[in-house]
DNA sequence: CTTACGCATAACAATTATGTTATATAAATG
DNA sequence: CATTTATATAACATAATTGTTATGCGTAAG
């Protein structure tokens, strides 16, 4: 029950599920990758990329100075669900904006 | 997107996922059998339940003195999720308090 | 017709969540 | 090694949500 509130709460919020729909076309983004192409501040997209890592619903992994985010391996089924309803959205994103390298 | 928000901020809650399990166990409940079993006072579970009727999750008829509330027939896909999870929990719940009729 | 019951709504306090600004850290670059 | 870049965190103001108390409204019963 706690999982599926927690999970909940990741959802209830415009900017993570953009977030979430980003990585599901892109498949793998950096941080400035997602601040440039959704014009959300950093330290926002950061702390909204760390609720998400908690819930298990993104990973990640530093290379560099960067650090890559995906979805997670293990999907939830209301994250499946979310997944297939953001699909249809995903193409009404901006094109990405790749961090400056 | 939208829809997808509103939706997640009902699964959101505690109270809310446990009035949505009883009536998915109990099919139709009155406002105080809801009070009553789930120990809730009366105005929460007033607010609660106008925010899911607003988010076609649940719906309601008037009976007398009594406003008996049902699932909605139409279940959006995160809602068919959800109550597919809560359906596993329902034996959780304590047994229904009937209204002093 | 007055009272009691079931439910809804309004007003409020307390908590939680969001977004911003400022600052810290770690890796790469000059 | 000083600086820049990518990211994280802390501190704050603001907004949204929850739960409570008080009150209103309609229906049924005495």
């Amino acid at each position: 029950m706690q999982e599926l509130i927690e999970l909940s709460k990741i959802f209830s919020d415009q900017n993570r599920l953009n977030i979430i729909a980003l990585i599901l076309r892109e498949k793998e983004v950096c941080v400035c990758e997602i601040c440039n192409t959704l014009k959300l501040s950093q330290p926002l997209v950061s702390r909204h990329l760390k609720q998400m890592k908690a819930a298990k619903v993104l990973q990640a992994s530093k290379e560099g100075k960067w650090v890559h985010y995906t979805l997670s391996t293990t999907l939830h089924p209301l994250l499946k669900t979310v997944l297939s309803e953001l699909s249809q959205l995903t193409n009404k994103l901006p094109k990405i904006v790749a961090c400056t390298r």
